[in-house]
DNA sequence: CGACTAGTTGAGGCCAGTCAATGTTGGTGG
DNA sequence: CCACCAACATTGACTGGCCTCAACTAGTCG
């Protein structure tokens, strides 16, 4: 009721079948990645009725906007996304790659509006979670409670990973994080760690790292040079993983 | 009982006896930027009672440290401290600047670990709020959850400001940056907003700002002469607020 | 097929890093 | 009180890594 459709009727007549039918967190492939983590039945069946929301958005649609008013956290079932920060003066920064499972816009709690925005980056589905109903829920649900903590907390805990990469590594190092990076989440996530394909474009890698896109396209070709990688455009394919480390770790 | 104290009885008794004095959340002049924002009376004593132990840290000592096990946040109730993070090869980045009113620790719920580690940049005293007594709590007191989780996405947002100043602000508008926040954040607490002391050394603010040193200091000076601020050592004098904004807003 | 976007690669310049010398400040002990 | 020392800060000269500008290639879509 507090979130009214903007949808036809008939159009959220089919949302819910789909939910009824199989998109609930009960059975979802993410569910021990994202706020269902260790739930017992009862408090999952009470988490499927908060997310009654699941949208599909194409490649370059926003799931929210910076400005937007912040009502809702929202997980990644399916595909991808970025968020990006903005300066006053238009500057874009790419702040974060979400991946299925990770849980965005918890910069809008502070403040009411979403200070970032995210934009699919591929076709995606995405599950709404409003976040008044949630803060209720998790207190009457400790371990739910715990939970979204986590998931707040890694966040936090991401940033100043990027952060770490920014502002103490050199150029070939940012890169060789970033594929590790990738890599080791796309393991979590039961698929191939050294083969995937870059959702983003040369500029946005380069946006995130601190870089222009000329040198992360540089970058890539010379670690292909040494051997390091194979990349076909947005292929890539990791040959020594353990020489990337090493470009990482390695330093005086 | 939870948390037996290191301290030998007299001084335990001191600092209970401090508390019942003076240092209660409720009295404290840092309230309205911490934890019990807008709490009623009940739930300001609730929270009191939780609040047992508070610590005085001298320059240089560590709050925490980068593997402790978590079990607490920490406020600032006077002073100040830099958190930081490590590479697995011990490089040190910077990661806040952190002033009273402000929590620190948040990176630790995910992980039960702390992934970064305080340090007391000035005699500074600490607040230390056991986390698991707290999440109980505001399973109980809304506004108390609320604020949590305001706090927690404070912590995400200035990290991905930071980001933005780290990946795509030239070393000119960094340090200008820099200024500013410090600036605003002395005024939100009641402070000049144009005179205060750098806690910080070049090296420090130069790790926060992904700079060496050296950088910083020439900025400091060319600032200086182009009459925008005075530095002397570690105090600084804003003289022309409006030229530091533009720097850092102005670009193509 | 042409127009467009994304990516690669090269040449040259500049900003910030590196190395090094000197200055300043505050603390300690004679 | 002063001498001494260590830590912090400033400044200069030089270097080099990344950016800028630019040309070209490879896919993509109407």
């Amino acid at each position: 009721m507090p979130y009214p459709s903007v949808l036809p009727r008939v159009a959220a007549s089919n949302v819910i079948s789909i939910r009824d039918l199989r998109a609930r967190c009960a059975t979802c492939s993410m569910r021990e990645l994202c706020l269902p983590t260790g739930l017992d039945a009862d408090a999952m069946r009470e988490l499927d009725l908060l997310v009654t929301t699941r949208r599909r958005f194409k490649k370059g649609e926003s799931v929210f906007r910076s400005g937007d008013r912040f009502v809702a956290l929202y997980a990644i079932r399916s595909g991808s996304c970025k968020t990006t920060v903005l300066t006053e003066d238009g500057r874009e920064q790419v702040s974060g790659y979400h991946m299925p499972g990770e849980m965005m816009g918890f910069d809008g709690i502070g403040s009411d509006l979403h200070r970032c925005q995210a934009v699919a980056l591929e076709d995606t589905q995405v599950c709404e979670i409003p976040f008044d109903r949630l803060e209720a829920l998790s207190r009457r649900l400790a371990p739910l409670q715990h939970n979204l903590h986590r998931l707040l907390s890694r966040e936090i805990g991401s940033d100043e990973n990027l952060l770490l990469v920014l502002g103490s590594m050199r150029a070939e190092e940012r890169v060789a994080a970033f594929l590790l990076n990738l890599s080791s989440r796309y393991r979590q996530r039961g698929y191939s760690s050294t083969e995937f394909v870059l959702r983003m474009t040369r500029d946005e890698i380069g946006s995130y790292l601190g870089l222009k896109l000329e040198t992360v396209s540089r970058l890539l070709s010379r670690f292909q040079a040494a051997g390091l990688i194979r990349v076909q455009r947005k292929t890539v394919k990791i040959l020594d993983p353990h020489a990337l480390k090493a470009m990482v770790n390695e330093r005086e």
